[in-house]
DNA sequence: TTTTATTTGTCCGTATGTATT
DNA sequence: AAATACATACGGACAAATAAA
């Protein structure tokens, strides 16, 4: 039965009726309790929300303001809405801390430590439970071959990755390019994710005599487009952080330049360094 | 005269007829096609974008789903609306870079450079035109006193500040906490944005003996709740970074926490370091 | 100062399409 | 095939914020 459990702190019919205080939207103020039902347990992890009609009738609101509070509610990666299958709160998974310390030499300079192919493995030992790699061999473009410091038209290796968590939830997307004349005939063409997984890329790539030195990362938070929103499987709405990393051999050729697509909700990133001079 | 420049790549009244095409909504294709208007200065930076009531027209389309196009656009921190005022296009800002070396040594060690006070400076030059700072000394709350490692009660400076850019636009928050037993009856506690800025900040430190040397940061991107968005005078659904940061002084002891919340849409994070072992 | 017009924001009720179950 | 449940869209109503008269 429709018990109106939560009466939204406003009046009757006529919109909104707040005197000095703050007018708050009611999808907003729904979106607020709805929220913190989840946040208390009342909504569990894995649960289905009580359809959306039976929402508007307890909060006696309408069905469209019950989807406009769940969209926001979507957007900020709590909850997933499905056509026909309703409302999922989706898993509390903690944030992935993401450190500079996942380049770490010893991860992938001791291939039995068999810790290789774990790009994103944090203190908590999370590795990616799949991860689908696309490769191609591709003429630079203008602004790649400017990255990698080669000519335009020069042959990359295009590397595409996958990553999904243990769920089967798309995490994020990356794509490395590496210049084919270092990368040819190589592990890094192998489409196998095992030797050639992140922190085997490394390797290979230091077999090869450009041993890894130094990283710039860039990080731009925004939202996706219709083709990324896609492919990470998410609406778009929902914010992404696009890292962009350039990685230097001991002489400071660029050996790779990627671009990754996060779903924000789901990474911390962590730097830490000394004031520099 | 309602010109029907661009037509819906969909069929009639019924919905959206796709028969393998991904099936794209309504609002996603005007705001595609409005990014591209402005994208190609059909509507240039400043303008007032023609009213929902004429772009429905126009479109052939209702009001409401004008209204959600807009949103989405808005929410991308490509133009803003404003109750009877009309969309503008937001003037389209070079994303600021943020790099490490924003807090180099000689940006703050030289007062005479006349650099101080620039947290945000890049490459560019670039610097805040207009900062508001409000200081209060409270009891550290048990987060703060972890994060500085000092007692739970203990008072702490706390130093909150709104960064305007040179159009009045916030363009982030930062509230800075040290522990009042290094900051008392210093320029820390100086509500002037002068000396006490960042790069002063850290000056005032040194003089202390509790010169910054190393720095922790973290970022997540997410949507802000309604103090929040209401802080950066932004609309919830734009996303936003949160920084946090850490500052330890030679002998590794914390002297400032820090916790920005920069709109998402105007900063590039920049990060170079080496490979760690 | 008060009134009026303009424009967007929110909400409602309704209808229909789409994807599952 | 039918029922289910969300997604999108429409048209109408009114409120809120601001600008103009």
């Amino acid at each position: 039965m429709p018990t109106a459990r939560c009466q939204l702190g406003i009046g009757s019919r006529p919109q909104l009726s707040l005197g000095e205080v703050r007018m708050v939207a009611k999808f907003v103020q729904i979106a607020d309790e709805l929220r913190a039902r989840v946040r208390e347990r009342q909504y569990a992890e894995g649960t289905v929300l009580p359809r959306q009609s039976e929402l508007a009738t307890e909060f006696d609101v309408n069905v469209n303001t019950v989807s406009a509070a769940l969209k926001l509610l979507e957007r900020e990666g709590l909850v997933q809405s499905r056509r026909s299958q309703g409302t999922v709160v989706l898993p509390q998974i903690p944030l992935r801390k993401v450190g500079m310390d996942r380049y770490s030499r010893r991860r992938w300079e001791r291939p039995t430590e068999a810790e290789d192919g774990a790009p994103y493995m944090d203190e908590r030992g999370w590795q990616p439970a799949a991860q689908s790699t696309e490769i191609s061999i591709e003429p630079a473009t203008e602004e790649m071959a400017g990255r990698l410091e080669i000519d335009e038209g020069e042959d990359v290796v295009r590397r595409a990755r996958v990553i999904r968590d243990a769920r089967g939830t798309v995490t994020h997307t990356l794509v490395s390019y590496y210049p084919h004349r270092i990368a040819k005939g190589t592990l890094l063409m192998s489409e196998e994710q095992g030797p050639a997984g992140h922190g085997g890329a490394f390797r290979v790539l230091t077999d090869l005599g450009h041993e890894p030195h130094s990283i710039n990362e860039r990080l731009h938070a925004r939202l996706p487009d219709g083709d990324e929103a896609q492919s990470l499987e998410m609406g778009i709405g929902e914010p992404i952080v696009e890292m962009r990393r350039r990685t230097y051999d001991g002489s400071g050729v660029p050996i790779e330049y990627a671009i990754g697509l996060h779903r924000a909700s789901r990474f911390q990133w962590n730097y830490t360094f000394n004031v520099p001079e």
